[in-house]
DNA sequence: GCTTAAGCGAGACGGTACGTCTGGTCTTACT
DNA sequence: AGTAAGACCAGACGTACCGTCTCGCTTAAGC
């Protein structure tokens, strides 16, 4: 019989979203690099130690808003044609990357990884883009001989248009996008 | 032919090289994060003001610092099997990616362009993958016949190592790269 | 007669005691400014809630810690030379002001009364030097006969020891006491 | 020859001097508790850091501000009669301790000397009392035989009114004063 | 023996000052 | 006019304590 109970006053819920629905909105409307700790507290009402006892940093508290929305914006519902199942996915990807919010926060939360190397394991600790990756690759694997091991195929099917994107290029277009998609099946036929 | 000289004392060159230098030798030592401005000058023997009169910011120093070594590691020499050229690029630039001092400045300013735009716009600019990359596409098109517009080959080409080296993942060993490079030239050819 | 009892639990004697310990422990241990509520309420084993109900400020706690201690360290035996009364009181003030736990709580107390005027009226009311002044004062008194009032008498019997170990000067020896009562004596004579 | 110059820009002169007036502004706007480092540098308009960079705790800021104000409050015309040379001097210390912001400046001083060992060095060294009472005591030495060596004499000469203030007490009116000073020259002829 | 009510410990809460750091700007004298 | 030095204002950093609150538990008196 566990049943211990934490002692004290419980953590409010209250103060927990608030956080990060104001870590979701100061994203979009300063940026990754001019929202503070300081500003994060103040937008959600909320006391500063009240954030740092929770979340060390603001990637942290980014991860955990973020995440949720990540993986069902990423999610794709499976054709017989695996072409079709990777341009859908592809341009779920692209939207996520270049049009959502959440993809916003991904790539912050990326760059942020180059800069500090305790936000890159905390990212790929998260592995918000290979999860949705690899039900897509469970799919085709089975239409598709030669799709390579996981970290090799994330990379394949994520990395060109995460590349483009962060490299500033916009997102393509469908038929561009259906046409990276036959390649694909092709490589891996 | 203007003829007509600057007025004044001319621009210390020794300044303007300690400062690369000190750049160059910071990244390494401490991070990008904890590179500051200060810390530059510091370190360079300069005046902070000196730093100020003629790099916006820290990512401005780090491009004009790394530019030429980027470059130059990414060159790769042609080979009649499109497969090993595209395999000699690839082991070149995840060693650049993953060991190079130049490419740990180039995963820094990608990811400080996440943060922000003007830095976005310096760094493609600026190029440092697509201007080798493109070499090497040049090459192989002579050799394959569905070989994308730059674009989407540069993102095809880069872009898989690039995001699972960015994602935290180690340097794929020379057969992995190689089996890459063969799905590449299957889905080019 | 009310007769009537409080409801509910009655209030802890051994919580009580305990603050009044830690505040006795930690003055002489860390210092009055050093001295927290928080510091106070951990290093008695209580709830903070439990000190903040019973004690407005961390000076009223010392307050009811030292005041009985207080009285007790000044009390003096009277004799019938005035001049060794008064000698024993000073020398009493001295170690008192010097040397005694109580003393320094004093000392704290009549600085912070300095800051906080609520304090002020604390000490005020408390009296702590005065009533076992007045005590020596009624004595010598019958002996001399131009004791000025209470008020005047108190101030010139303690005041210069006060001030003097308030500036930090170190207690004056007995043969230095001595000659002060005697100076007492002769203007009230 | 010194002739050497320090480099880099001068201290602001105009930054210390509101500082200065900010925080004799402040201690009788708020008190001293309710006083704090960020406060006085906002009522400045100067920077935090310029504050700490010249004075490690407002209680120096206080001492350099007040200091030249109490010498010159405490200063005293001589007279042949010595009763009336220290009733003047009594008189000026009791309107100093009671009204003047001086002299709540060294009330306050004096009361967190009692707290911080090292404001007390600080008290002590600044003297603000016994400076100007040893130029009356070496001006009445001349006309009474027993003036006590310096320390004992200030502290029986500032003692009773400074302990009287302190615990709250209203100054004294000007014949009760000048009682003070005719027991004092009493006891010291 | 059950109810009632207040005290108790623990600890999270919003708030704010602390002292430090860096950012960018400025003001010197020197080169 | 460029430079090294360093002070300037501004404001975020992460920590500490403030005084309050919200829990579940304990302790007695009174029904």
């Amino acid at each position: 019989m566990t049943g211990s109970v934490a002692p004290g006053r419980p953590r409010s819920e209250s103060a927990r979203v608030a956080v990060l629905h104001a870590v979701d909105d100061l994203l979009v409307e300063v940026g990754y690099s001019a929202m503070t700790m300081k500003g994060i507290a103040e937008r959600a009402g909320v006391g500063r130690m009240t954030v740092y006892r929770w979340w060390p940093t603001k990637a942290h508290i980014l991860v955990e808003a973020c995440a949720e929305d990540a993986r069902g914006e990423l999610a794709v519902t499976a054709h017989a044609d695996p072409v079709r199942t990777l341009t859908d996915f592809l341009a779920g990807l692209a939207a996520f990357l270049t049009a959502s919010p959440a993809g916003a926060a991904y790539r912050a939360l990326l760059g942020e990884a180059q800069h500090d190397p305790e936000v890159g394991r905390l990212v790929a600790d998260a592995d918000l883009l290979g999860a949705p990756a690899r039900v897509v690759l469970d799919h085709v694997r089975s239409r598709l001989g030669a799709v390579p091991e996981d970290r090799f195929a994330v990379a394949e099917l994520c990395g060109p248009l995460a590349l483009s994107v962060m490299t500033g290029a916009p997102a393509p277009a469908r038929p561009a996008l259906r046409a990276m998609a036959r390649r694909l099946a092709t490589a891996w036929a």
